[in-house]
DNA sequence: CTAGAATTCAAACGCTCGTTCCATCGTCAT
DNA sequence: ATGACGATGGAACGAGCGTTTGAATTCTAG
Protein backbone atom coordinates (compact mmCIF):
# COMPACT_ATOMS: atom_id res chain seq x y z
CA UNK A 1 0.00 0.00 0.00
CA UNK A 2 1.50 3.16 -1.37
CA UNK A 3 0.92 5.92 1.28
CA UNK A 4 -0.04 8.82 -0.90
CA UNK A 5 -0.68 11.30 1.57
CA UNK A 6 2.77 11.81 3.25
CA UNK A 7 2.48 13.59 6.61
CA UNK A 8 2.02 17.48 6.51
CA UNK A 9 4.77 19.68 8.76
CA UNK A 10 3.74 21.94 11.32
CA UNK A 11 -0.26 22.30 11.19
CA UNK A 12 -2.37 19.06 10.98
CA UNK A 13 -3.31 20.67 7.42
CA UNK A 14 -5.98 17.87 6.36
CA UNK A 15 -4.44 15.74 4.01
CA UNK A 16 -6.60 13.04 2.47
CA UNK A 17 -7.18 11.10 5.14
CA UNK A 18 -8.72 7.50 5.77
CA UNK A 19 -12.17 8.63 7.05
CA UNK A 20 -12.51 11.48 4.18
CA UNK A 21 -11.53 8.85 1.01
CA UNK A 22 -14.47 6.32 2.84
CA UNK A 23 -17.01 9.17 2.96
CA UNK A 24 -15.96 9.95 -0.98
CA UNK A 25 -16.37 6.27 -1.95
CA UNK A 26 -19.56 5.53 0.45
CA UNK A 27 -21.06 8.81 -0.97
CA UNK A 28 -20.15 7.68 -4.79
CA UNK A 29 -21.26 4.05 -4.27
CA UNK A 30 -25.16 4.75 -2.07
CA UNK A 31 -25.47 7.04 -4.76
CA UNK A 32 -25.09 4.37 -7.52
CA UNK A 33 -26.66 1.16 -5.63
CA UNK A 34 -28.52 2.49 -2.83
CA UNK A 35 -27.36 1.55 0.73
CA UNK A 36 -28.82 -1.57 1.00
CA UNK A 37 -27.11 -2.12 -2.27
CA UNK A 38 -23.92 -0.71 -1.66
CA UNK A 39 -21.50 -3.59 0.85
CA UNK A 40 -18.76 -1.79 3.16
CA UNK A 41 -16.26 -3.82 0.90
CA UNK A 42 -17.14 -2.34 -2.17
CA UNK A 43 -16.78 0.73 -0.46
CA UNK A 44 -13.57 -0.04 1.48
CA UNK A 45 -11.68 -1.62 -1.82
CA UNK A 46 -13.03 1.88 -3.56
CA UNK A 47 -11.19 3.80 -1.03
CA UNK A 48 -7.62 1.57 -1.04
CA UNK A 49 -8.95 1.16 2.79
CA UNK A 50 -8.95 -1.77 5.34
CA UNK A 51 -12.51 -3.34 5.78
CA UNK A 52 -11.86 -2.86 9.36
CA UNK A 53 -11.75 0.90 8.93
CA UNK A 54 -15.14 1.73 8.94
CA UNK A 55 -16.30 -0.13 11.98
CA UNK A 56 -12.96 1.94 13.51
CA UNK A 57 -13.76 5.33 12.25
CA UNK A 58 -17.16 5.09 12.10
CA UNK A 59 -18.78 2.65 14.40
CA UNK A 60 -21.25 0.91 12.01
CA UNK A 61 -22.03 1.08 8.58
CA UNK A 62 -25.49 2.86 9.68
CA UNK A 63 -23.18 5.56 11.08
CA UNK A 64 -21.69 5.71 8.09
CA UNK A 65 -24.05 6.67 6.12
CA UNK A 66 -25.08 9.31 8.79
CA UNK A 67 -21.96 11.00 8.41
CA UNK A 68 -22.19 11.10 4.51
CA UNK A 69 -25.33 13.19 4.93
CA UNK A 70 -23.70 15.30 7.65
CA UNK A 71 -20.47 16.16 6.13
CA UNK A 72 -22.64 17.94 3.53
CA UNK A 73 -25.86 18.75 5.02
CA UNK A 74 -24.16 20.67 7.73
CA UNK A 75 -22.66 23.27 4.60
CA UNK A 76 -25.55 23.04 2.32
CA UNK A 77 -27.97 24.23 5.14
CA UNK A 78 -25.94 26.90 6.36
CA UNK A 79 -25.59 28.26 3.24
CA UNK A 80 -29.36 28.16 2.64
CA UNK A 81 -30.15 29.89 5.86
CA UNK A 82 -27.75 32.61 4.91
CA UNK A 83 -29.38 32.73 1.62
CA UNK A 84 -32.74 33.04 3.74
CA UNK A 85 -31.82 35.56 5.95
CA UNK A 86 -30.42 37.59 3.50
CA UNK A 87 -33.98 37.39 1.89
CA UNK A 88 -35.81 38.18 5.25
CA UNK A 89 -33.98 40.97 5.47
CA UNK A 90 -35.75 42.86 3.00
CA UNK A 91 -39.05 44.41 4.01
CA UNK A 92 -40.88 42.89 1.28
CA UNK A 93 -39.52 39.43 -0.38
CA UNK A 94 -40.81 37.13 -3.19
CA UNK A 95 -41.91 33.37 -3.58
CA UNK A 96 -39.16 33.48 -6.26
CA UNK A 97 -36.69 34.61 -3.76
CA UNK A 98 -37.39 31.96 -1.06
CA UNK A 99 -37.27 29.65 -3.47
CA UNK A 100 -33.60 30.38 -4.72
CA UNK A 101 -32.32 30.64 -1.39
CA UNK A 102 -33.69 27.14 -1.48
CA UNK A 103 -32.91 26.02 -4.54
CA UNK A 104 -29.18 27.62 -5.79
CA UNK A 105 -27.70 26.57 -3.11
CA UNK A 106 -28.25 22.57 -3.63
CA UNK A 107 -28.17 22.94 -6.84
CA UNK A 108 -24.48 24.70 -6.72
CA UNK A 109 -23.82 21.47 -4.73
CA UNK A 110 -24.82 19.13 -7.46
CA UNK A 111 -22.85 20.54 -9.89
CA UNK A 112 -19.39 20.80 -8.04
CA UNK A 113 -17.12 18.87 -9.50
CA UNK A 114 -15.73 17.15 -5.63
CA UNK A 115 -18.57 14.54 -5.66
CA UNK A 116 -21.72 17.15 -4.43
CA UNK A 117 -23.27 15.63 -7.64
CA UNK A 118 -23.18 11.80 -6.13
CA UNK A 119 -24.67 13.47 -2.52
CA UNK A 120 -27.53 15.04 -4.94
CA UNK A 121 -28.09 11.63 -5.91
CA UNK A 122 -28.04 10.01 -2.79
CA UNK A 123 -30.37 12.44 -1.51
CA UNK A 124 -32.94 11.94 -3.68
CA UNK A 125 -32.73 8.00 -2.79
CA UNK A 126 -33.07 9.27 0.54
CA UNK A 127 -36.45 10.75 -0.39
CA UNK A 128 -37.41 7.44 -2.09
CA UNK A 129 -36.45 5.48 0.70
CA UNK A 130 -38.81 5.62 3.71
CA UNK A 131 -35.67 4.27 6.25
CA UNK A 132 -37.04 4.67 9.57
CA UNK A 133 -33.98 6.01 11.23
CA UNK A 134 -32.42 7.72 8.55
CA UNK A 135 -35.25 9.87 8.74
CA UNK A 136 -35.25 9.95 12.08
CA UNK A 137 -31.46 11.34 11.73
CA UNK A 138 -32.48 13.65 9.23
CA UNK A 139 -35.51 14.95 11.53
CA UNK A 140 -33.16 15.54 14.54
CA UNK A 141 -30.33 17.59 12.72
CA UNK A 142 -31.66 19.68 9.96
CA UNK A 143 -35.69 19.88 10.77
CA UNK A 144 -34.98 23.70 12.17
CA UNK A 145 -34.19 24.38 8.60
CA UNK A 146 -37.30 23.06 7.16
CA UNK A 147 -39.33 25.14 9.43
CA UNK A 148 -37.80 28.51 8.69
CA UNK A 149 -38.25 28.45 5.50
CA UNK A 150 -41.75 26.64 5.51
CA UNK A 151 -42.43 29.93 7.84
CA UNK A 152 -41.26 31.75 4.71
CA UNK A 153 -42.98 30.25 2.16
CA UNK A 154 -46.01 30.90 4.41
CA UNK A 155 -45.58 34.50 4.52
CA UNK A 156 -45.01 34.34 1.07
CA UNK A 157 -47.79 32.69 0.15
CA UNK A 158 -50.39 34.05 2.36
CA UNK A 159 -53.34 32.95 0.39
CA UNK A 160 -52.74 28.86 1.03
CA UNK A 161 -53.79 27.78 4.26
CA UNK A 162 -51.62 25.62 6.02
CA UNK A 163 -52.74 22.12 4.61
CA UNK A 164 -52.28 23.16 1.12
CA UNK A 165 -49.23 24.97 1.71
CA UNK A 166 -47.59 21.68 3.25
CA UNK A 167 -48.97 19.02 0.60
CA UNK A 168 -47.86 21.83 -2.16
CA UNK A 169 -44.39 22.10 -0.63
CA UNK A 170 -43.79 18.13 -0.22
CA UNK A 171 -44.50 17.52 -3.94
CA UNK A 172 -42.05 20.63 -4.63
CA UNK A 173 -39.29 19.50 -2.51
CA UNK A 174 -39.88 16.52 -4.26
CA UNK A 175 -39.48 17.14 -7.97
CA UNK A 176 -36.28 20.13 -6.88
CA UNK A 177 -34.63 17.21 -5.27
CA UNK A 178 -34.97 14.41 -8.17
CA UNK A 179 -34.39 17.33 -10.87
CA UNK A 180 -31.13 18.07 -9.34
CA UNK A 181 -30.28 14.75 -8.60
CA UNK A 182 -30.76 13.92 -12.40
CA UNK A 183 -28.60 17.68 -13.56
CA UNK A 184 -25.72 15.44 -13.38
CA UNK A 185 -27.18 13.78 -17.03
CA UNK A 186 -28.70 16.43 -18.86
CA UNK A 187 -25.80 18.20 -20.71
CA UNK A 188 -25.36 21.87 -21.37
CA UNK A 189 -25.65 23.96 -24.22
CA UNK A 190 -22.48 24.18 -25.95
CA UNK A 191 -20.84 27.79 -25.84
CA UNK A 192 -22.44 28.10 -22.32
CA UNK A 193 -20.39 28.18 -19.85
CA UNK A 194 -20.94 26.43 -16.29
CA UNK A 195 -21.83 29.27 -14.44
CA UNK A 196 -24.55 30.66 -16.73
CA UNK A 197 -26.01 27.10 -17.10
CA UNK A 198 -26.26 26.20 -13.68
CA UNK A 199 -27.78 30.38 -13.42
CA UNK A 200 -30.62 28.99 -16.05
CA UNK A 201 -31.30 25.60 -14.58
CA UNK A 202 -32.08 27.58 -11.31
CA UNK A 203 -34.39 30.10 -12.81
CA UNK A 204 -35.97 27.53 -14.66
CA UNK A 205 -36.81 25.18 -11.59
CA UNK A 206 -37.65 28.33 -9.50
CA UNK A 207 -40.15 29.42 -12.08
CA UNK A 208 -41.59 26.18 -12.11
CA UNK A 209 -42.02 25.84 -8.49
CA UNK A 210 -43.02 28.89 -8.18
CA UNK A 211 -45.84 28.29 -10.42
CA UNK A 212 -46.86 25.50 -9.01
CA UNK A 213 -46.84 26.92 -5.97
CA UNK A 214 -48.82 29.66 -6.88
CA UNK A 215 -51.36 27.90 -8.96
CA UNK A 216 -55.14 27.63 -8.33
CA UNK B 1 -38.01 -26.99 -14.51
CA UNK B 2 -39.22 -23.76 -15.42
CA UNK B 3 -42.80 -22.89 -14.63
CA UNK B 4 -43.32 -19.99 -16.83
CA UNK B 5 -44.96 -21.53 -19.33
CA UNK B 6 -47.44 -23.87 -17.15
CA UNK B 7 -51.05 -24.63 -17.82
CA UNK B 8 -52.95 -21.05 -17.24
CA UNK B 9 -55.80 -21.69 -14.52
CA UNK B 10 -57.37 -18.48 -14.59
CA UNK B 11 -60.88 -19.39 -15.31
CA UNK B 12 -61.55 -21.91 -13.06
CA UNK B 13 -59.47 -20.86 -10.29
CA UNK B 14 -60.98 -18.51 -7.31
CA UNK B 15 -58.31 -18.60 -4.88
CA UNK B 16 -54.76 -16.81 -5.25
CA UNK B 17 -52.49 -18.54 -6.62
CA UNK B 18 -49.14 -18.95 -5.07
CA UNK B 19 -47.82 -16.62 -7.84
CA UNK B 20 -49.84 -14.09 -6.82
CA UNK B 21 -49.25 -14.24 -3.12
CA UNK B 22 -45.93 -13.92 -3.97
CA UNK B 23 -46.32 -10.97 -6.23
CA UNK B 24 -48.47 -9.20 -3.89
CA UNK B 25 -46.14 -10.00 -0.97
CA UNK B 26 -43.23 -8.93 -3.05
CA UNK B 27 -44.72 -5.42 -3.80
CA UNK B 28 -45.71 -4.90 -0.70
CA UNK B 29 -42.03 -5.49 0.67
CA UNK B 30 -40.34 -3.91 -1.86
CA UNK B 31 -42.33 -0.73 -1.79
CA UNK B 32 -40.99 -0.52 2.02
CA UNK B 33 -37.71 -1.63 1.68
CA UNK B 34 -36.43 -1.34 -1.56
CA UNK B 35 -35.19 -4.19 -4.41
CA UNK B 36 -32.01 -4.95 -2.41
CA UNK B 37 -33.85 -4.10 1.40
CA UNK B 38 -36.47 -6.67 0.72
CA UNK B 39 -34.83 -10.43 0.88
CA UNK B 40 -37.07 -13.57 -0.87
CA UNK B 41 -37.30 -15.18 2.56
CA UNK B 42 -39.04 -12.11 3.83
CA UNK B 43 -41.53 -12.55 0.60
CA UNK B 44 -42.51 -15.97 0.49
CA UNK B 45 -43.09 -15.91 4.89
CA UNK B 46 -45.34 -12.65 4.31
CA UNK B 47 -46.98 -14.96 0.91
CA UNK B 48 -46.95 -18.07 3.49
CA UNK B 49 -45.36 -19.61 0.46
CA UNK B 50 -42.03 -21.79 0.40
CA UNK B 51 -39.01 -20.38 -0.22
CA UNK B 52 -38.17 -22.05 -3.14
CA UNK B 53 -41.59 -21.22 -4.59
CA UNK B 54 -39.74 -17.84 -6.13
CA UNK B 55 -37.38 -19.32 -7.97
CA UNK B 56 -39.46 -21.96 -9.47
CA UNK B 57 -42.09 -19.93 -10.59
CA UNK B 58 -40.23 -16.88 -11.67
CA UNK B 59 -36.51 -17.87 -12.04
CA UNK B 60 -35.10 -15.59 -10.14
CA UNK B 61 -35.49 -12.60 -7.56
CA UNK B 62 -34.42 -10.46 -11.12
CA UNK B 63 -37.01 -11.56 -12.83
CA UNK B 64 -39.49 -11.55 -9.55
CA UNK B 65 -38.93 -8.08 -9.91
CA UNK B 66 -39.65 -7.64 -13.40
CA UNK B 67 -43.03 -9.64 -12.89
CA UNK B 68 -43.89 -7.19 -10.41
CA UNK B 69 -43.68 -4.16 -12.44
CA UNK B 70 -45.56 -6.08 -15.39
CA UNK B 71 -48.07 -6.86 -13.84
CA UNK B 72 -49.71 -3.29 -12.63
CA UNK B 73 -47.92 -1.57 -15.66
CA UNK B 74 -49.70 -3.34 -18.70
CA UNK B 75 -52.84 -2.25 -17.23
CA UNK B 76 -51.92 1.26 -16.34
CA UNK B 77 -50.11 2.18 -19.38
CA UNK B 78 -53.17 0.85 -21.58
CA UNK B 79 -55.75 3.17 -19.65
CA UNK B 80 -52.75 6.20 -19.94
CA UNK B 81 -52.96 5.24 -23.69
CA UNK B 82 -56.93 4.75 -23.99
CA UNK B 83 -57.16 8.20 -22.17
CA UNK B 84 -54.56 9.77 -24.02
CA UNK B 85 -56.40 8.78 -27.31
CA UNK B 86 -59.35 9.81 -26.37
CA UNK B 87 -57.37 13.22 -26.12
CA UNK B 88 -55.95 12.93 -29.57
CA UNK B 89 -59.42 13.00 -31.08
CA UNK B 90 -60.49 16.10 -30.28
CA UNK B 91 -59.66 18.82 -33.00
CA UNK B 92 -57.56 20.48 -30.54
CA UNK B 93 -56.76 19.71 -26.61
CA UNK B 94 -55.20 21.52 -24.03
CA UNK B 95 -52.05 20.69 -22.29
CA UNK B 96 -53.95 20.01 -19.12
CA UNK B 97 -55.71 17.11 -20.94
CA UNK B 98 -52.85 15.50 -22.20
CA UNK B 99 -51.80 16.10 -18.06
CA UNK B 100 -54.78 14.39 -16.95
CA UNK B 101 -54.50 11.31 -19.31
CA UNK B 102 -50.46 10.37 -17.89
CA UNK B 103 -51.65 11.36 -14.11
CA UNK B 104 -55.40 9.90 -13.21
CA UNK B 105 -55.03 6.45 -13.97
CA UNK B 106 -51.42 6.54 -12.09
CA UNK B 107 -53.70 8.30 -9.23
CA UNK B 108 -56.38 5.70 -9.37
CA UNK B 109 -53.78 3.10 -9.01
CA UNK B 110 -52.42 5.05 -5.97
CA UNK B 111 -55.63 4.91 -4.26
CA UNK B 112 -56.70 1.64 -5.08
CA UNK B 113 -57.74 -0.84 -2.12
CA UNK B 114 -55.48 -3.59 -3.71
CA UNK B 115 -52.27 -3.01 -2.84
CA UNK B 116 -51.91 -0.69 -6.11
CA UNK B 117 -50.88 2.04 -3.45
CA UNK B 118 -48.13 0.12 -2.68
CA UNK B 119 -46.88 -0.02 -6.45
CA UNK B 120 -46.59 3.49 -6.96
CA UNK B 121 -44.67 3.37 -4.17
CA UNK B 122 -42.22 1.07 -5.87
CA UNK B 123 -42.76 2.98 -8.93
CA UNK B 124 -41.08 5.98 -7.39
CA UNK B 125 -38.14 3.74 -6.23
CA UNK B 126 -37.26 2.48 -9.28
CA UNK B 127 -37.46 6.12 -10.51
CA UNK B 128 -34.62 6.95 -7.94
CA UNK B 129 -32.51 3.81 -8.11
CA UNK B 130 -30.49 3.81 -11.63
CA UNK B 131 -30.39 -0.28 -11.68
CA UNK B 132 -29.66 -0.98 -15.45
CA UNK B 133 -31.63 -3.61 -15.87
CA UNK B 134 -34.66 -2.44 -14.39
CA UNK B 135 -34.22 0.28 -16.28
CA UNK B 136 -33.63 -1.93 -19.56
CA UNK B 137 -36.94 -3.95 -19.14
CA UNK B 138 -38.95 -0.76 -18.53
CA UNK B 139 -37.53 1.18 -21.80
CA UNK B 140 -38.20 -2.78 -23.42
CA UNK B 141 -41.77 -2.80 -22.63
CA UNK B 142 -42.37 -0.02 -22.33
CA UNK B 143 -41.09 3.09 -24.06
CA UNK B 144 -43.73 3.63 -26.58
CA UNK B 145 -46.01 4.88 -24.16
CA UNK B 146 -43.70 7.44 -22.99
CA UNK B 147 -43.01 8.71 -26.68
CA UNK B 148 -46.28 8.96 -27.55
CA UNK B 149 -46.81 11.42 -24.48
CA UNK B 150 -44.03 13.46 -25.69
CA UNK B 151 -45.52 13.77 -28.94
CA UNK B 152 -48.70 14.93 -27.64
CA UNK B 153 -46.74 17.41 -24.95
CA UNK B 154 -44.91 18.88 -28.33
CA UNK B 155 -47.92 19.50 -29.61
CA UNK B 156 -49.62 21.09 -26.52
CA UNK B 157 -46.21 23.35 -25.75
CA UNK B 158 -45.25 24.20 -29.83
CA UNK B 159 -43.17 27.29 -28.49
CA UNK B 160 -40.90 24.54 -26.37
CA UNK B 161 -37.79 23.17 -28.64
CA UNK B 162 -37.58 19.86 -28.25
CA UNK B 163 -34.29 19.82 -25.71
CA UNK B 164 -36.24 22.55 -23.55
CA UNK B 165 -39.03 20.12 -23.72
CA UNK B 166 -37.46 16.81 -22.63
CA UNK B 167 -35.93 18.50 -19.47
CA UNK B 168 -39.46 19.91 -18.09
CA UNK B 169 -40.82 16.57 -18.83
CA UNK B 170 -38.54 15.13 -17.21
CA UNK B 171 -39.14 17.02 -13.84
CA UNK B 172 -42.58 16.54 -14.46
CA UNK B 173 -42.42 12.53 -14.22
CA UNK B 174 -40.81 12.90 -11.23
CA UNK B 175 -42.50 15.13 -9.43
CA UNK B 176 -45.58 13.58 -9.99
CA UNK B 177 -44.56 10.26 -9.21
CA UNK B 178 -43.08 11.51 -6.25
CA UNK B 179 -45.73 13.36 -4.90
CA UNK B 180 -48.35 10.15 -6.21
CA UNK B 181 -46.04 7.97 -3.90
CA UNK B 182 -46.72 9.94 -1.03
CA UNK B 183 -50.74 10.05 -1.57
CA UNK B 184 -51.27 6.76 0.89
CA UNK B 185 -49.99 9.19 3.36
CA UNK B 186 -51.67 12.65 2.86
CA UNK B 187 -54.86 12.44 4.62
CA UNK B 188 -58.06 14.13 2.84
CA UNK B 189 -60.09 16.20 4.44
CA UNK B 190 -63.10 15.40 6.44
CA UNK B 191 -66.43 15.14 4.64
CA UNK B 192 -65.25 14.29 1.44
CA UNK B 193 -65.57 11.07 -0.55
CA UNK B 194 -62.36 9.21 -1.75
CA UNK B 195 -63.62 9.93 -5.44
CA UNK B 196 -64.10 13.80 -4.20
CA UNK B 197 -60.20 13.65 -2.84
CA UNK B 198 -58.83 12.32 -5.65
CA UNK B 199 -59.77 14.36 -8.46
CA UNK B 200 -59.10 17.09 -6.43
CA UNK B 201 -55.71 15.73 -5.90
CA UNK B 202 -55.43 15.22 -9.73
CA UNK B 203 -56.54 18.65 -10.17
CA UNK B 204 -54.05 20.76 -7.93
CA UNK B 205 -51.01 18.22 -9.49
CA UNK B 206 -52.05 18.49 -13.32
CA UNK B 207 -52.76 23.13 -12.92
CA UNK B 208 -49.22 22.46 -10.60
CA UNK B 209 -47.21 20.41 -13.79
CA UNK B 210 -48.73 22.53 -16.26
CA UNK B 211 -48.03 25.42 -15.02
CA UNK B 212 -44.02 24.55 -14.22
CA UNK B 213 -44.41 23.49 -18.15
CA UNK B 214 -45.75 26.64 -19.67
CA UNK B 215 -43.74 29.06 -17.23
CA UNK B 216 -41.08 31.27 -18.86
C1' DC C 1 15.23 6.94 21.77
C1' DT C 2 11.48 5.00 23.71
C1' DA C 3 6.94 4.10 25.65
C1' DG C 4 2.27 4.45 24.65
C1' DA C 5 -1.48 5.67 21.86
C1' DA C 6 -3.57 5.56 17.36
C1' DT C 7 -4.20 3.27 13.27
C1' DT C 8 -3.94 -0.45 9.85
C1' DC C 9 -3.99 -5.19 8.76
C1' DA C 10 -5.30 -10.21 7.80
C1' DA C 11 -8.29 -13.40 9.39
C1' DA C 12 -12.14 -15.08 11.15
C1' DC C 13 -16.87 -14.85 13.42
C1' DG C 14 -21.93 -15.78 12.90
C1' DC C 15 -25.44 -14.74 9.93
C1' DT C 16 -28.37 -14.01 5.85
C1' DC C 17 -28.50 -13.97 1.10
C1' DG C 18 -30.13 -16.16 -3.64
C1' DT C 19 -30.10 -20.40 -5.49
C1' DT C 20 -30.25 -25.47 -6.12
C1' DC C 21 -31.27 -30.28 -5.24
C1' DC C 22 -34.26 -34.00 -4.60
C1' DA C 23 -37.97 -36.20 -2.23
C1' DT C 24 -42.81 -35.74 -1.88
C1' DC C 25 -47.55 -34.44 -2.82
C1' DG C 26 -51.82 -33.77 -5.69
C1' DT C 27 -54.08 -34.18 -9.94
C1' DC C 28 -54.95 -35.64 -14.06
C1' DA C 29 -55.30 -39.07 -18.56
C1' DT C 30 -54.75 -43.59 -19.45
C1' DA D 1 -54.62 -48.27 -9.97
C1' DT D 2 -50.78 -46.36 -12.43
C1' DG D 3 -47.62 -43.42 -14.44
C1' DA D 4 -46.53 -38.68 -15.63
C1' DC D 5 -46.03 -34.15 -14.39
C1' DG D 6 -46.63 -29.64 -12.32
C1' DA D 7 -46.27 -27.90 -7.78
C1' DT D 8 -44.59 -27.81 -3.04
C1' DG D 9 -41.59 -28.90 0.84
C1' DG D 10 -37.33 -29.21 3.61
C1' DA D 11 -32.53 -28.96 3.55
C1' DA D 12 -28.41 -27.60 2.03
C1' DC D 13 -24.98 -25.03 -1.09
C1' DG D 14 -21.44 -21.40 -1.68
C1' DA D 15 -21.09 -16.57 -1.52
C1' DG D 16 -21.34 -12.32 0.52
C1' DC D 17 -22.74 -9.60 4.38
C1' DG D 18 -21.51 -6.47 8.80
C1' DT D 19 -18.83 -6.95 12.57
C1' DT D 20 -15.06 -8.39 15.85
C1' DT D 21 -10.52 -9.73 17.17
C1' DG D 22 -5.73 -9.39 18.17
C1' DA D 23 -1.39 -8.73 16.33
C1' DA D 24 1.52 -5.63 13.48
C1' DT D 25 2.50 -1.19 12.17
C1' DT D 26 2.74 3.87 12.28
C1' DC D 27 2.47 8.07 14.62
C1' DT D 28 3.46 11.14 18.53
C1' DA D 29 4.65 12.93 22.90
C1' DG D 30 8.14 12.91 26.69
Amino acid sequence: MIGAASRDPGLNTPHFSTKQRILDSAETLFARHGFAGASLRQVTASANVNLAAVNYHFGSKENLVNEVFRRRLDSLNEERLAALATVLKQPKFTLEEVLGAFVRPALALSMADDGGAGFVRVLARAFAEHNERLRKFLHDNYSHVLKQFAAAFGQALPHLDKQELYWRLDIVSGALTYAMADFGVIKRRPGMSELQHRDLAAEHLIKFAAAGLKAG
